[in-house]
DNA sequence: ATCCTCACG
DNA sequence: ACGTACGTGAGGATA
């Protein structure tokens, strides 16, 4: 059957699909079950389509073909009867969704490819090519690695990885590079002497990959190989000469068919072709909203509003949708707030500030405040007064109050203090997306109509001029208060929302307002000294490669070192983009090949610290010639919290180098930058937590940590402890810390796996009662969902949900590293809290202006350092009594890079 | 937008 | 057979 492309030549690329690789790979790759409304599953659905619009948004095929197994495959099962034999029954929730996504390709117009007793790599194979027989360009999806021998020019492999929407593009040379040299025609002959077990192909006992590629590359093909089995020495020469016939059994069951009896006309096949009114219509009744707006965008504008049009307008989400009033204003507003503040109910505050961004204040910023069945719009000046009454009267809700309290008292501003960060009262205001963080610490999303949808019974209408977005997130956050409050007090969380999260709060704000003084002549100086610098390298590096190339591209690089200098690429990880990678720790093990690697290594460890700071942080020094970062308290997982705008929490140290930029982090004439810090607060935990004898010794006698450690695992007296002991203890250490395992540990160390394994072992011997507080970590989070830190805070872990084994086994590494992180952030909140509440109580001038996980840094005048030294130190180290020593050390120096 | 790399604890 | 240590944010390249 010829194919006949001629007449239409504008069809060029066609896409494969293979039904039954994506849909599995989809159904695992999918956490959450998911479900249409009428209950039916769908998880595999959303994975198989999402992969659809990524691969057709990626690579514009001008047309789709899916191609599905059908019956059973009795092409193979006549050359293998045990072909698949072992393989349980396809999971009914997944099975159930088979029909499901045939009728939806049928409404995206996408022709479907069966054919009884064959399999879906056949009929791949077999339009692959016959398709590039005719001249088209063939894409072919699956997640089978098998189906790399079909690679050719014209003939590519999109081979889905971890999810499905993550992929790889296979070539005939990138199998290559992938297989040790096993070019596609011979990867049936390679699957022949390894075989297959998830097929139950049984090629050579005791040939694994490795060895059956050596093989193949060695002789040039299966054949050859089995005529050379007399060279082949030992067991495995053994195993070979009596399993031949396996062998070449399992070279035909591994070599894809392209002779399928197939009728379909490739020609036939164009994308898009659908009706957008039937798209909408199929997969909105799946749920799928978003998902249905992408696939239809596909087609074009028109064929947006067609499908608008094709839908029902109602959203039956919500049993009821709230009325609202109409707002007040004026005088009517202000009375509205009286009654509020003095009823003592919870007043909603959102601004509107959309009009004047970054100018917060004047007469275009407008504070909603939603109170009882009253929705308030107050401007200008009014709103200002407002919003400082409400703060210090009344009972404030909002989706960011800390942005509020910057509303009222922005920095960089030479009005006087509205109010002062310090004056908000913990105890009368409620943020909304606080309390939701401490529920889930990883939802989505901590937005008020997020959260509103998720909390609230009732739907609120969409945003009109009249009530604009702000009118509504004032409404939802005062709706929220008593639903979060209720959950809080359920979940056990309420004592952290109250104790810690609300107090800390305005500390936050606080720090964020002063900010910290920077140095912008320090940042240009080095800025410009390494711009020399790098000038210099740019220019030895691209002679050394003998070609001009931009050494901040990774793809380029990898091509410079690799295709034109010929380094050794054996064993090296590729990147998801194909390419070998050219990280750190790559390079570092190249180096020695060749003198351009280290000068790649200097040019990027320079490049990095000029433009990620040098260069970047002048851009963030406001007006008062201070860096005001965001200290996020809604986004860590483990209760920590993020600085973002800029990250303050990533400025250098581990290089000299990259410690110089904290010279430019300076204090004002008097002062000096102090810092503070926990000393191995996250080991210390793990002595508490787990209350091992050992541990808590090692802690109590308060040595060196880690060369104790490495006494006890070594079996040596601490006095022989060698540096490069200590250096593999304190690696151990670490380790534990995360829930690491011996790979990890070998690859960290650079030794074999099996010593690591070792070294793991005598670790847990030395220390028992490790092992079992990280197991009993484990079964606990197991039985209960989620992973808790000494103080309450919640990780909920829906990893252990999933039936996907290395999910599984990342939710039991943060269910053993979530109560050590998470009590270290619980720890240093509470003492920030306590910190400058005690300063202020003192009449001390210093203020905190950073927090880093386990330190803290403050702007203190110099007649203070003695009295704050003391008042930090004892308070970090004062907030919690455990069974080892809390540890905090102070340093102090007219920056940042002199405070070390 | 996503990837890759790399800065920090 | 696979992938392989926890938690972040940002810049530059690429699509």
């Amino acid at each position: 059957m010829p194919e006949t492309p001629g007449a239409d030549t504008a069809t060029r690329t066609i896409a494969v699909i293979d039904g039954n690789s994506l849909m599995h790979r989809a159904f695992h790759a999918i956490r959450q079950p998911m479900n249409a409304p009428d209950g039916r599953a769908t998880g595999a659905l959303f994975g198989f389509f999402n992969m659809f619009v990524k691969m057709v948004d990626t690579f514009r095929p001008d047309g789709v073909i899916c191609a599905f197994d059908k019956g059973k495959p009795r092409v193979r099962m006549e050359m293998l009867p045990q072909y698949k034999a072992q393989r349980p029954p396809m999971d009914p929730a997944l099975r159930e969704q088979f029909p499901m996504v045939k009728e939806l390709l049928g409404a995206l117009d996408v022709p479907v490819a069966e054919l009884e007793g064959w399999e879906g790599d056949d009929i791949l194979g077999t339009l692959a090519r016959r398709g590039e027989a005719a001249g088209y360009t063939m894409l072919l999806f699956t997640g089978d690695r098998d189906m790399y021998q079909l690679t050719t020019d014209r003939v590519k492999v999109v081979s889905t990885k971890k999810g499905v929407t993550d992929v790889t593009i296979m070539d005939p040379s990138t199998v290559e590079d992938l297989y040790h040299g096993i070019t596609p025609e011979l990867v049936p002959d390679f699957y022949g002497l390894k075989g297959d077990s998830s097929d139950n192909i049984p090629g050579v006992p005791g040939i694994g990959p490795k060895k059956a590629a050596a093989l193949i590359v060695q002789y040039g093909s299966l054949d050859e190989v089995i005529a050379h089995a007399d060279e082949v020495k030992g067991k495995m020469g053994e195993n070979l000469r009596a399993h031949i016939d396996d062998a070449l059994v399992s070279r035909q069951v591994a070599t894809i068919r392209t002779d399928a009896p197939i009728e379909l006309d490739l020609s036939d096949a164009r994308f898009p072709t659908f009706d957008p009114a039937e798209v909408a219509r199929a997969f909105s009744a799946l749920g799928f909203t978003g998902m249905t707006s992408r696939l239809v965008r596909l087609a074009g504008e028109d064929a947006v509003a067609a499908a608008r049009a094709a839908l029902p307008q109602e959203p039956a989400a919500r049993a009821a949708t709230v009325e609202l009033p109409a707002p007040v204003t004026g005088a009517e507003a202000a009375r509205a707030l009286d009654e509020a503040i003095e009823g003592g109910a919870w007043v909603g505050v959102a601004i509107d500030d959309d009009r004047a961004e970054g100018a917060l204040f004047g007469l275009s910023h407008v504070l909603w405040a939603a109170a009882g069945e009253k929705i308030c719009r107050i401007e200008g000046d009014d709103a200002d007064a407002a919003l400082e009454r409400l703060f210090r009267e009344g009972l404030l809700a909002a989706g960011d109050v800390k942005a509020l309290v910057h509303a009222l008292s922005p920095a960089d501003s030479s009005e006087p203090e509205a109010l002062p960060p310090r004056e908000v009262d913990p105890a009368r205001i409620f943020d909304v997306a606080v309390a939701a963080y401490l529920l889930d610490s990883e939802r989505g999303g901590f937005a008020v109509p997020e959260l509103a949808e998720a909390y609230l019974a009732d739907a609120l209408p969409a945003p009109t001029d009249e009530l604009p977005a702000a009118a509504l997130d004032a409404v939802c956050a005062a709706r929220l208060v008593p639903v979060l409050r209720a959950r809080l007090e359920k979940d056990g969380s309420a004592g952290l929302f109250d104790d810690m999260e609300m107090p800390l709060l305005p500390v936050l704000a606080e720090m964020e307002r002063l900010g910290l003084a920077v140095d912008t002549g320090v940042l240009a100086a080095q800025s410009s000294e390494l711009g020399s610098e790098i000038d210099a390298m740019v220019e030895r590096i691209h002679a050394e490669a003998g070609e001009d190339f931009n050494i901040d591209s990774p793809q380029q690089l990898s091509h410079v070192l690799f295709d034109v200098l010929g380094l050794p690429t054996y064993g090296l990880k590729r990147t998801k983009r194909g390419f070998y990678s050219t990280n750190a720790k790559v390079l570092g093990d190249l180096a020695v090949s060749h003198p351009i690697v280290a000068e790649v290594l200097e040019y990027r460890e320079r490049a990095k610290i000029k433009s990620t700071y040098l260069d970047a942080l002048p851009a963030l020094v406001a007006g008062d010639g201070r860096i005001h970062t965001t200290l996020n308290q809604t986004v860590t997982a483990t209760g920590r919290l993020s600085s973002s705008d800029p990250n303050l929490q990533n400025i250098p140290t581990r290089s000299e180098l990259g410690h110089r930029v904290r010279q430019a982090f300076t204090v004002p004439e008097g002062s000096v930058f102090l810092a503070c810090d926990y000393s191995q607060i996250e080991l210390r935990l793990l002595a508490h937590l787990s209350g091992d004898e050992h541990l808590i010794a090692a802690f109590c006698e308060g040595a060196d940590f880690h060369a104790t450690t490495a006494a006890r695992v070594f079996g040596v007296p601490v006095e022989e402890v060698t540096p490069a002991l200590r250096s593999r203890a304190k690696a151990v250490n670490f380790g534990i810390v995360y829930g690491q395992q011996a790979f990890g540990l070998a690859t960290s160390l650079k030794i074999p796996r099996a010593e690591a394994q070792e070294m793991i072992d005598r670790y847990f011997e030395a220390y028992p009662g490790v092992r079992a507080f990280l197991d009993g970590a484990v079964r606990r989070a197991h039985e209960l969902g989620y992973a808790e830190t000494l103080f309450g805070r919640k990780r909920h872990i829906r990893e252990f949900k999933q039936k996907n084994r290395q999910l599984v086994a990342f939710g039991e590494r943060t269910a053993m590293n979530h109560p050590m992180q998470g009590t270290a952030a619980d720890i240093i909140k509470i003492a920030m809290v306590r910190v400058a509440a005690r300063l202020h109580e003192e009449g001390l001038a210093a203020k905190l202006v950073l927090q880093i996980h386990d330190e803290l840094d403050l702007e203190v005048p110099e007649a203070e350092v003695e009295a704050v030294s003391a008042l930090v130190r004892e308070t970090m180290e004062g907030v919690v009594t455990l069974r080892v020593p809390l540890l905090a050390e102070v340093s102090y120096g007219s920056n940042w890079a002199e405070a070390k």
